[in-house]
RNA sequence: GGGACUAUAGCUCAGUUGGUUAGAGUACUACGUUGACAUCGUAGGGGUCACUGGUUCGAGUCCAGUUAGUCCCA
């Protein structure tokens, strides 16, 4: 940099540059150094298909600040990167690629030939995310990377299901489970997602047994399922239909005998208070069914068709049967009424489609047992969320869990290891097995696969060799904080807990960190079908990676969503620029200057800038420790304009032109360079390539910023005097700029100004005069109090200083006397204010004393003011 | 039905254990190319902190309720 650099601040030019530097001096990799403090991340692993959301930015810069940090502030730091095969996603991804290139299914391909196929994809295409990310600038140890179906953590899964089968805790059975048609696998709970939706409530008569003319009116929103009734369910408790119980109802189309059956589950105030109970086709029934010994009738095939057994209605669509059955119904007499009914209908997470509840063989773990130490690891405070609203949904998503399906009918993810022999013998293995050890027959893998959040639960220690025992998991494990989104609390955050509880007897993070969804500038989720997504590539294109990162991390408030605007990008992009032209300026007055040289005295800006500079440190220091980066960024932003840029570079600048005074000029480069390269470094872990590009070009020690040395805090530097002397100044010079501008003073003119300062604040004010030139286009005089005030001039008051502005005969009397009433009247409403305060007898016996003792100065102060600009107005009114 | 969150300037949002004359960005108005920056500078207008009560010497901040909106769970 020099004085032929750019005034534009240009990303493009720098951001690759640096981040292939900083890969080649391996900046990012953990070294297990047990002489160290370890922190370790592990990412959440994106989709290996996945391209780059604004949520994977948000996530990962959050990441990338915390780790960044910590690195500077010298732990052994582990950020783990990798990827997850996302079993459905992936598979649908490439079902979609091979019926548009090669116009074939899976099927035609057959299991082994799909697999190749993925894997290809995955070869060709599972790069892209992860280069995306370093586009993001994230200082993942990219040595490490992982993939949830390499042959670690492929190790690791089989371990966990045998030893959890081996243990009691995974099963196999025969129970409902939510059925994606589409996708033509189980789905777990949580993979299904409810939605309001209209619909009908049909009410239908079953005839009673044996008693001619006399029914019992159901109601229901499927009517298509009445084809799987065994039973009719009424509270125990209810009048209407006690003599009922235990007597038979005829189903009506098909006449199968219905017993009627008393259960609490039935709400008398719904429908017709009559439930009709489908064990194999609705997860209540089928609880109900359970418990009453109703059959279960399977009606809907799996592709949500009807079944062979309906008759007319076998192999018609699930819901062209309802239409037809309906209407049947209304035919033959047995529908009383079809009302409006909004209820809740789950859908298939991944493709949308209606989930068909339905009974088939699954495997499932048993969570209870599971769960209980999860619980009992947040209860204790031994793993806490951050914010803590959080805990309160993790516990009671807990304590309400029901067994989780872990098969998946699909072809892409870890083989679930069971096996079965013709003579009904299972073997579940850690090897592969090829004949049944009891009857010594052919062995035929169970064809199902696992659910994808099965591996992912094992994330933390998979990725560290588990189950060896290798060093990184004892340096690295448990790891450090967490990041991710509220979305996947229940996905995968509570099943890496319970995971990590059971096979390393330890929490696997401290800390979870929890942030919102990125949503678009209506406050809608970004979605592919709304096309409303922002492509955070777009924003690194066109603005900088760290631009995005700051527009991210400024707009976000812990756990809240955000909304995003390009009007705040281009605002962080301003942001950057700006920090550029300081750095410019420093550089280019730089010559000559030797940073192991001792500076000269300080002066008042000196010291008041480092005594900014080192509160600033301590809060920015404080503000990540706590997770607020929200407001660490937030700050740096008001030091580096607010102060840095708006005053300091202003006060240095008259000592720097002067090339007389050497020792003043080497103290104000010393400061300037001391401050600026410290904000560097505070700003590295949000900003990393701006501030890499200009710590390169300042005098520094090291190779490179992302391995310098945090700032240390200088609580001795903090200086309150000189903040009380400058703060004072500044307001003076405010003022002044104030009054000027009032009366249209042209900015290139120079102002006579009179001060009468009292006598605490006279020496500052002479030794500082030099500011009000340069900063106020003042001329100023400084004076005692004294009783005689100039004529015909503008007047401020601040405290302890009044300022006159002579116009000669150019000031509007009357204006101005307008002007200092509306300033006494905001005088007065606060001084009556401060003054009810101090005369409140509570106030006074029970505020703290600095609190009392703030509004006691405020009352001097402002008196002193009002007495000044009374006197000024009596002056007014005499001309 | 249970629970969580949000409500502060035209817009988007900060405001961390209750104590500043309630802030920022953006938009708006006026002036301005003084040797870092017009992606800038200086100055200015703009708010009953959703509503109603309560606790307290003191409430944007704590408590209860109301209204509106968002989300999660069943």
């Amino acid at each position: 940099m020099g004085n032929n650099i750019p005034t534009v601040y240009d990303p493009q030019a720098e951001e690759s540059k640096w981040y292939s530097f900083w890969e080649e001096q391996r900046l990012f990799h953990a070294a297990v150094d047990k002489d160290k403090t370890p922190f370790s991340i592990v990412i959440p692993p994106p989709n290996v298909t996945g391209q780059l959301h604004m949520g994977h930015a948000l996530d990962n810069t959050l990441q990338d600040i915390l780790i960044r940090t910590k690195r500077m502030q010298g732990y052994d730091t582990l950020w783990m990167p990798g990827a997850d095969h996302a079993g459905i996603a992936t598979q649908i991804k490439v079902e979609e690629v091979i019926a548009k290139e090669d116009g074939v299914s899976r099927y035609d391909l057959g299991r082994e030939k799909f697999i190749e196929k993925v894997w290809a994809w995955k070869q060709q295409y599972g790069s892209r995310i992860i280069n995306q990310l370093k586009r993001l600038g994230a200082s993942c140890d990219w040595e490490r990377e992982r993939f949830t179906m390499d042959e670690g953590c492929s190790q690791a899964v089989r371990e966990v299901f045998v030893s959890l089968y081996e243990k009691g805790l995974i099963y196999q059975g025969n129970r409902i489970t939510n059925w994606c048609t589409r996708c033509n696998t189980a789905l777990s709970d949580i993979e299904v997602e409810h939605e309001e939706k209209p619909g009908f409530l049909y009410h239908v008569r079953y005839p009673v047994e044996g008693s001619e003319g006399e029914f019992v009116t159901v109601a229901t929103t499927r009517p298509e399922t009445i084809l799987g009734d065994t039973g009719v369910a009424v509270n125990p408790d209810d009048e209407r239909y006690r003599q009922l119980v235990g007597k038979y109802l005829i189903l009506p189309l098909v006449g199968r005998r219905l017993p009627i059956v008393a259960d609490e589950y039935v709400d008398p105030s719904f429908g017709t208070g009559a439930v009709k109970v489908t064990p194999a086709h609705d997860p209540n029934d089928f609880e109900m069914g359970l418990r009453h010994q109703l059959p279960q009738i399977v009606v809907i095939n799996n592709d949500g068709t009807m079944a062979a057994n309906t008759g007319r209605y076998a192999g018609m669509e699930r819901y062209e049967c309802r239409k037809a059955l309906v209407e049947e119904l209304k035919q033959k007499g047995y529908l009383v009424k079809i009302d409006e009914h909004v209820h809740s209908v789950g859908h298939c997470q991944r493709c949308r489609t209606v989930v068909e509840p339905l009974v088939s063989k699954q495997w499932f773990v048993d969570m209870k047992p599971l769960a209980e130490p999860a619980i009992a690891a947040v209860e204790s405070g031994r793993i806490q969320f951050v914010p803590e609203r959080f805990t309160k949904i993790y516990l009671n998503w807990l304590a309400n869990i029901r067994d989780w399906c872990i098969s998946r009918q699909i072809w892409w993810g870890h083989r679930i290891p069971a096996w079965y022999c013709e003579c009904g013998e299972v073997v579940v293995s850690r090897q592969d097995v090829t004949s049944c050890p009891k009857c010594g027959g052919q062995l035929k893998q169970d064809p199902d696969v696992l659910d994808t959040w099965f591996s992912s639960a094992l994330w933390p220690f998979s990725t560290m060799g588990w189950p060896d025992e290798t060093a990184e998991l004892k340096q690295f494990y448990p790891t450090s904080v967490l990041v991710t989104g509220y979305d996947i609390i229940f996905f995968w955050v509570a099943r890496m807990i319970f995971m990590g509880l059971e096979f390393q007897k330890e929490i696997p993070f401290s800390k979870v960190f929890i942030h919102g969804l990125v949503r678009d500038a209506e406050g809608r989720k970004m979605s592919k079908s709304l096309g409303n997504g922002i492509d955070p590539l777009e924003v690194i294109e066109k603005y900088g990676a760290d631009t995005l990162r700051f527009t991210l991390v400024t707009g976000n408030t812990p756990g809240n969503d955000m909304r995003f605007y390009w009007e705040r990008v281009e605002s962080s992009r301003n942001f950057a620029n700006k920090i550029w032209n300081a750095s410019r300026f420093v550089l280019m007055n730089l010559d000559g200057f030797d940073p192991a040289a001792v500076p000269g005295e300080f002066t008042l800006a000196d010291r008041w800038i480092l005594s900014r500079y080192a509160s600033t440190v301590a809060e920015i220091t404080a503000n990540i420790e706590a997770f607020e980066l929200g407001e660490a960024a937030r700050k740096l932003y008001e030091f580096i304009w607010n102060e840095y840029c708006d005053w300091y570079i202003e006060t240095a600048k008259a000592r720097l032109y002067n090339k007389e005074d050497v020792v003043s000029r080497g103290t104000a480069q010393y400061v300037l360079w001391k401050v600026l390269k410290g904000t560097l470094e505070l700003l590295h872990p949000f900003m990393p390539f701006i501030t890499e590009t200009i710590w390169q070009h300042l005098p520094h020690l090291g190779e490179s910023i992302v391995t310098a040395a945090w700032p240390l805090e200088h609580p001795q530097l903090v200086d309150e005097t000189a903040e009380t002397e400058m703060t004072l100044l500044m307001e003076t010079i405010k003022s002044i700029r104030n009054m000027r501008a009032e009366v249209s003073v042209p900015p290139g003119r120079r102002s006579e100004v009179i001060l009468q300062v009292s006598e605490e604040w006279k020496e500052v004010f002479t030794a500082n005069i030099a500011y009000l030139k340069t900063l106020a286009a003042a001329d100023a005089v400084i004076c005692p109090m004294v009783a005689d005030k100039p004529e015909n001039a503008m007047t401020a008051v601040i405290g302890g200083v009044e300022i006159y502005l002579p116009l000669k005969g150019l000031i509007d009397v009357e204006k101005e006397k307008a002007r200092l009433k509306k300033e006494l009247l905001a005088l007065d409403k606060e001084l009556s204010r401060i003054s009810g305060k101090l005369a409140n007898a509570g106030f006074v016996a029970k505020a703290p004393v600095e609190v009392i003792e703030k509004e006691r100065a405020k009352e001097i102060e402002y008196k002193d003011k009002q007495a000044a600009i009374n006197e000024r107005i009596e002056y007014l009114a005499k001309l």
